[in-house]
DNA sequence: ACAAATAGTGTGTCCGCACACACGTTTCTT
DNA sequence: AAGAAACGTGTGTGCGGACACACTATTTGT
């Protein structure tokens, strides 16, 4: 198409004057350029907008894309299986595609693990990394080390701020809680007196806690510009530790004895855990359940009505897009979009996918 | 890669004992093959699960693929807009990769245009069409000539049931109604006494009716079983032709002269100018609003609260798979689902995107 | 019976790009 | 000063498939 609106690299080089290869060589930075040259080349780049054919690309190349994934370690059924379905389909539909991604993973279940996992990645011949920023200290030393090694990243779920990642994918937390504030501030409305309202928080992964806590801060932020706290009575419960469900019934029992709260937003994805204690205590009139996340035990609490509202930020579809925009910057040299966030879903029985 | 794990046409000619040419006349069905080597070579085809390289065939084939696209008229920031949007961005992103996608547009504002414009497309060299079925008797008539004149088609946003479309991209609209019906419902919970609910079908485009009643029909629906209907005062407002905001006003008033609802929800993407209404008039209590559709208007009115709840089908991504679909289909022959479900959005100041 | 049409098959070029390699020119070495 | 290395540039091949064309063997028409 040298008359249509397509410009090939053959395009460029007879405006620039030089062979072919030699753009070839400006385009994928192999050097053996004149400077001079190289500047001309590049800015009639920029000029005729020059998008590489794909297809010809991918074609042509027989370059295997190996990506690394650096994610909590999770049980089936469990937040993190989400976004590794996302990323398993992105790499999938474009190997189909003739393209040649692998995909390989480190796992981690403590701070320590995290940082050594995301060592072992720099020594390895990865061409990109994709990572959840586990604990920040951490971090910071392992961005550092991607940095200076040239390895380039992307970070999903939780962003560092700052940092020099090819894109962040995720979602502002502090806005899941203010939508969860509006929620429970809508439906308890009519309500005379003062509302109680509880807000739990029972970590799982090491790294939630930030989450969890900025959920929290936009939580009471609503309350807060609305000037709305003289009507409602706060109680914020820690269960940080509480791993089994006996656990959890136990304080939720004593809780109960006190007071029967109107509304109840438990700020992470087990919030099925307290539908279940609800399930056994049947407190009436049944406090409103708001949580995170559409994982399946948490779904099927939406369809038999103890979790009233989940919020979900899409957690499928940020790994999906974590390794589509990562093969867009490596075989594209495509510039990705520095902050990708995600919708805020608000999940009830009646809109439930599927 | 003849050692690796794809199969080429070379591959195949080599195990059928002839050469690419008959190999490709068979894949295109450009006759000119024995019946016998055909067989064998179809056999072959199944036998080694041929995928044809796709990179290969965009980049071989100078074929330009033509869709036709039947849709609503509309003005700017009206729903139609945005599938549209969804049209061009996807066509866009195939032809920046080096597709060759085409689109002409047909629009209606009658049944008649509707039925007109859609034999049109079928005397053009259109390859493949993707409509909204407006009404259902001309939808039934269209879809029988592009079933005889092999014109494949995709159906978005209503579905005709039992059409032989390559697919359906939407949304069931009594889901809709059932998910604006529970978020009444549980704001209106701790109201005493029974609760006025105002319904208002405020149509625009000639083939939204249908939509309209079904999402209305969910909405009954959901009241009906849980046995709400003694808690609750139903009225519907039909406002079909009610085009300006002064006859909206006018209506609005005399209503409010009667009762102040608690809630209203209106069926269609006017909400906003209910809003209007609402922001003139100032009933207190504000009563609880809830539409459809994420258009600039009722985004604006959403911000500034107005409108609490605005219910949205992903009508944008509607437009993009569709086109993503059409091009599968055509150029891969690859299958496609039979229907694609939207997810239901629900949306409120606290989650609006951007 | 012989030219013309046709069915059936193989060959070659091109699509846009990646990459290996060849080649000519400087600039270092020692 | 002559060879080696480094630099800068152009050429050629192949990726898998689409499609035009060439060619042969057979059938058809008159």
């Amino acid at each position: 198409m040298a008359n249509g609106t397509h410009i090939r690299i053959k395009d460029i080089a007879e405006k620039a004057g030089c062979s072919i290869g030699t753009v070839d060589r400006v385009i994928h930075n192999r050097g053996k350029v004149s400077e001079p040259v190289r500047e001309r080349i590049l800015q009639i780049i920029k000029e005729l907008d020059y998008k590489p054919n794909v297809n010809a690309r991918v074609l042509a190349s027989k370059h295997t894309l190996i990506l690394g994934i650096l994610l909590p370690s999770y049980k089936k059924g469990e937040y993190w299986e989400l976004p590794r379905l996302g990323i398993d389909e992105a790499i999938e539909r474009y190997n189909e595609q003739g393209y040649n991604i692998e995909a390989r993973w480190f796992t981690y279940n403590s701070a320590e693990k995290y940082y050594r996992e995301g060592m072992k990645m720099i020594s390895e011949e990865i061409d990109g990394i994709i990572l959840n920023p586990a604990t920040y200290k951490e971090s910071v030393r392992l961005v550092r080390s991607f940095f200076q090694n040239n390895k380039p990243f992307i970070l999903i779920d939780s962003d560092i701020h700052g940092t020099p990642s090819l894109s962040f994918i995720g979602k502002d937390p502090v806005q899941s809680g203010l939508t969860v504030a509006k929620l429970i501030h809508q439906m308890t409305r009519y309500i005379t007196g003062r509302k109680k309202v509880w807000t739990i928080n029972l970590a799982s992964s090491p790294n939630q806690s930030y989450a969890l806590l900025a959920r929290e801060i936009g939580f009471m932020n609503y309350f807060a510009d609305k000037q709305l706290q003289e009507n409602y009575s706060f109680r914020t419960i820690d269960m940080n530790d509480a791993g089994t469900q006996k656990a959890v019934d136990e304080q939720i029992e004593a809780l109960l004895g006190k007071e029967n709260p109107h509304a109840i937003y438990v700020t992470g994805s087990r919030v099925y855990k307290i539908a279940g204690s609800l399930k056994k205590f049947r407190p009436e009139p049944k406090p409103l359940l708001i949580g995170h996340d559409l994982i399946p035990r948490n779904i099927n609490c939406v369809r038999d009505e103890t979790i009233d509202f989940l919020i979900e930020e899409e957690a499928r579809r940020q790994g999906y897009l974590a390794v589509e925009s990562m093969i867009r910057s490596l075989t594209y040299k495509e510039a990705i979009q520095k902050k990708q966030m995600m919708n805020l879903m608000i999940y009830t029985r009646e809109n439930l996918p599927l």
